[in-house]
RNA sequence: GCCGGGAUGGGGUAGCUUGGUUAUCCUAGGGGACUGUGGAUCCCUUGACUCGGGUUCAAAUCUCGGUCCCGGCCCCA
């Protein structure tokens, strides 16, 4: 028997139609932001995602070569493809710019919980500007995503990127070598980070510092630790706060120790997770960046997210939150053979009408065939007999209470808006 | 890349330690008992030892390897 491939899954029609139905409330979301949907091809040249994270992500990724000898990439995040299509065709559109995208992603890693080698992210940019409107703007939809979903065991951290920077450069710490220290700070593994620090020339009252702004974790009073260290980012942070209160955004937390894998982050960033899963935690990530510049457009500074959908998804069904799929309105069981012409008139009658209607088609006895329409969740049984023919109707039977009425054909198909 | 636990009909399982008849039970699917009324009951039926090698008279069971799943580490653009 042939299995899916290693980290793939397939979705049989009760989970697909639980995904349609949350993908669904994250579209109608993003819309009420006026955020519009894109979509970017499932591969792209290997270099768009080279250039944005760098040679190594190729041992992370599915690349191969096409039959022109092309180096193609499946893609492994969306933020470099619709950078890429903003460059390509939309940087003369009216800025600022805000899209959305749903789609798969792969990533040749190890599978667990929560991680898959083909995953679903949703996920926003908002190209135009770098200032706190925009960065609210993002945060408050990344919010609202989730919160329409229902998710309820979640927190959002926000914090700047500009702050610790500016702080292990002060401290001493050279540039290439502050990765693997921030790091450490985002997990806040002080035992790890202090020997790391030390040994880079810090001395012990900005290891304090640093431990102090980066372990607080809170509301508005943790930017007050910032007149600690003067810099513009805590203006900023104030700003952001300011605005995203007025946006009615209260469950942001600050924390100055989040820290972005990436580079190119310039300014805020931000962070979700749902503590029920685990080592996979992270639901959601963003921040502003500047990207363009590096796939041959102009420098043009944006704020964008990605969620993890299959993550959100899992994090919900944690928590014990189920869905109930929809069965059609109506299963149209002939009593006997010679009226399977008729039937056939009247399934196609309520389809016409727009009704979601099902009709035998196992040339089942009518008992079976109820017992079929009960099984398939059908909110009503359409029988169709000679009798109720005769006077050109129906019997409509309630599934649910086993209510019984005649209907006449003429009425049948408005009964069900 | 590393560590641990797993894999038996479509789903859930018993059997494995101690190798030995037709591989257990529940559920599901198809048909029937029931000639115009579902969810009940009964009967019939479909359907599985993850794959490959080894040990053995004999392997679901012991052994080695592959694949996949689950959990953890690393990483996470």
């Amino acid at each position: 028997m042939i299995q899916c491939p290693r980290g793939t899954r397939d979705f049989l029609p009760n989970e697909m139609e639980r995904r349609r139905h949350y993908e669904n409330i994250l579209r109608r979301t993003a819309g009420i932001f006026g955020f519009r949907e894109i979509a970017t091809p499932i591969f792209e040249e290997t270099e768009l995602f080279t250039t944005r994270s760098g040679p190594n992500i190729l041992n992370e990724i599915y690349s191969f070569k096409d039959k022109g000898d092309r180096d193609i990439a499946l893609r492994p995040e969306l933020t470099a493809p619709v950078m890429r299509m903003f460059v390509n065709g939309m940087s003369n559109e009216p800025r600022p710019l805000k899209l959305f995208y749903f789609g798969q992603c792969f990533r040749y890693e190890r599978p667990q919980s929560g991680r898959y080698r083909e995953f679903f992210q949703f996920g926003a940019e908002l190209i135009g500007n770098a200032n706190a409107e925009t960065d609210a703007e993002a945060i408050a939809l990344a919010a609202s995503m989730i919160k329409s979903l229902g998710l309820l065991d979640y927190k959002i951290r926000m914090g700047h990127i500009g702050v610790l920077r500016g702080l292990l450069a002060t401290a001493g710490i050279p540039r290439d070598g502050m990765a693997e220290v921030l790091q450490k700070l985002d997990k806040k593994l002080y035992d790890e980070a202090r020997p790391m620090l030390e040994a880079a020339g810090a001395d012990s009252d900005a290891i304090d510092l640093i431990f102090k702004i980066t372990g607080t974790v809170g509301g508005k009073e943790v930017l007050d630790m910032l007149d600690l260290v003067p810099d513009e980012a805590a203006s900023y942070l104030r700003e952001l706060t300011e605005i995203l209160e007025a946006m009615n955004v209260r469950n942001v937390e600050i924390d100055l120790g989040v820290v972005r894998g990436l580079d190119y982050y310039t300014g805020m960033v931000f962070e979700a997770e749902a503590p029920s899963l685990g080592a996979e935690k992270q639901i959601c990530g963003g921040g502003s960046y500047s990207l363009s510049e590096l796939f041959g457009g102009e420098k043009v500074f944006s704020t964008g997210f990605a969620i993890g959908f299959d993550r959100i998804l899992l994090a919900m069904e944690k928590e014990g939150q189920t869905f109930e799929g929809r069965g059609v309105d109506a299963y149209v069981v002939p009593v006997s053979d010679d009226v399977r012409t008729d039937a056939a008139k009247i399934v196609s009658m309520l389809r016409s009408g727009g009704v979601s209607a099902d009709i035998d088609i196992m040339r089942r006895k009518m008992a079976k065939a109820l017992k079929h329409a009960s099984s398939v969740n059908a909110k009503y049984a359409i029988i169709v007999g000679k009798n109720e023919l005769a006077e050109d109707s129906v019997t409509v039977r309630d599934m649910t209470t086993g209510d019984q009425r005649t209907v006449r054909l003429n009425d049948l198909a408005s009964m069900f808006n």
